[in-house]
DNA sequence: AAGACGAAAGTGGTTGA
DNA sequence: TCAACAACTTTCGTCTT
């Protein structure tokens, strides 16, 4: 993977030259409020946002750039020096170098060829970087950050240097992957989000995910309502503090155990709905149903639940 | 007319014998 | 492997604004 982005010498060293809201963005891992570790980034508002109490740390990110920079000269001989950053989402760890054809060397030619012919020699290489390719055209399509595509990409080398993919569909692995990837980094993707850029059905996915989890022995916890608040909420348009409550709502709800044995996308939405509706920034259950994918009847019964239960009054 | 409500039947996934 | 089960969906009639 990419080195990590905390360069703590580096932070001294340009203190104020550059763009300050990224730089804050790269160091801060700690939310000043309450400590948590838990910060997600929300790629919709372009926020870095504390999950545990909802802060936002710094606005207008702008991740998705080269993974590391140079401020000075020794610095840039010390990080390019091996050309482009190595990454796992080029097949080979981008480690290869590519000989252009070039008219005046007839060696270099003979070495292209062998190149051409070496470098794609098996059918293993080439779904390995079918599978990559997939990866990245998913991950584009649900907007993940680099950094999950990054670590999709190294779960499948994992898996393919355990034997698993074979003699299975390279699409439902591939998709399981980040499906399974998204949950580790807190930023989950429902099912059926996923499903519906991927090029195989519901079913294959989940095959392939149990599958994986077992084999990998991976263990991925269930995902938090919270997880899902701060998406829904920039695509119903609702401003940071309607996340705000929301999460505060969803918080008083684990707290009081209402959210157990419930399905974590149907809270997270009876819990904007709510927070939409206190805050003045009504939503109906339909457009609220539309963007999380539970029905309204769902929102319902959570809503009238967490209302009931937390005493919340909620007037129209 | 649109939104909210809730009853009732249906669906797909999990669990435990 | 199968049946029981809970959560969720679908459907639809009714009430409210």
């Amino acid at each position: 993977m990419v080195t990590p982005k905390t360069d703590t010498e580096e932070g001294k060293h340009h203190e104020g030259k550059e763009d300050n809201t990224a730089d804050y963005n790269e160091t801060v891992k700690i939310c000043p409020e309450c400590g948590s570790k838990n910060l997600i980034r929300d790629y919709g508002r372009a926020e870095l946002f504390c999950s545990q109490c909802g802060l936002v740390v710094a606005e207008n990110i702008v991740d998705l750039g080269p993974e590391w920079r140079a401020f000075d000269f020794e610095q840039i001989s010390r990080r390019a020096r091996v050309g482009a950053p190595m990454t796992y989402r080029i097949h080979d760890k981008g480690l290869s170098t590519l000989v252009t054809w070039s008219p005046t060397g007839q060696g270099q030619y003979k070495l292209k060829k062998w190149q051409q012919r070496t470098h794609i020699a098996n059918t293993t290489e080439r779904s390995f970087i079918f599978a990559l390719s997939e990866i990245d055209r998913m991950a584009c399509a649900l907007k993940l950050p680099m950094n999950i595509r990054e670590a999709a990409s190294m779960l499948y080398r994992k898996a393919m240097r355990k034997r698993l993919i074979r003699g299975r569909s390279i699409e439902g692995i591939a998709t399981a992957i980040l499906y399974i990837t998204c949950r580790q980094y807190g930023v989950p993707r429902t099912l059926e989000e996923v499903r519906d850029i991927s090029r195989v059905g519901q079913k294959e996915i989940s095959r392939a995910y149990r599958f994986l989890l077992r084999e990998l022995d991976l263990k991925v916890s269930p995902a938090s309502p919270v997880d899902f608040v701060p998406r829904f909420c920039s695509l119903l348009d609702l401003t940071g503090d309607i996340r705000s409550k929301a999460i505060e709502i969803i918080k008083r709800a684990s707290e009081e155990e209402l959210t157990n044995g419930r399905g974590p996308i149907g809270i997270a939405a009876a819990a904007i709905y709510i927070a939409a509706i206190l805050g003045g920034e009504h939503r109906t259950q339909k457009e609220v149903s539309d963007v999380t994918g539970v029905t309204e009847v769902t929102i319902r019964n959570r809503y009238k639940e967490l209302s009931e239960q937390l005493d919340i009054d909620v007037l129209l």
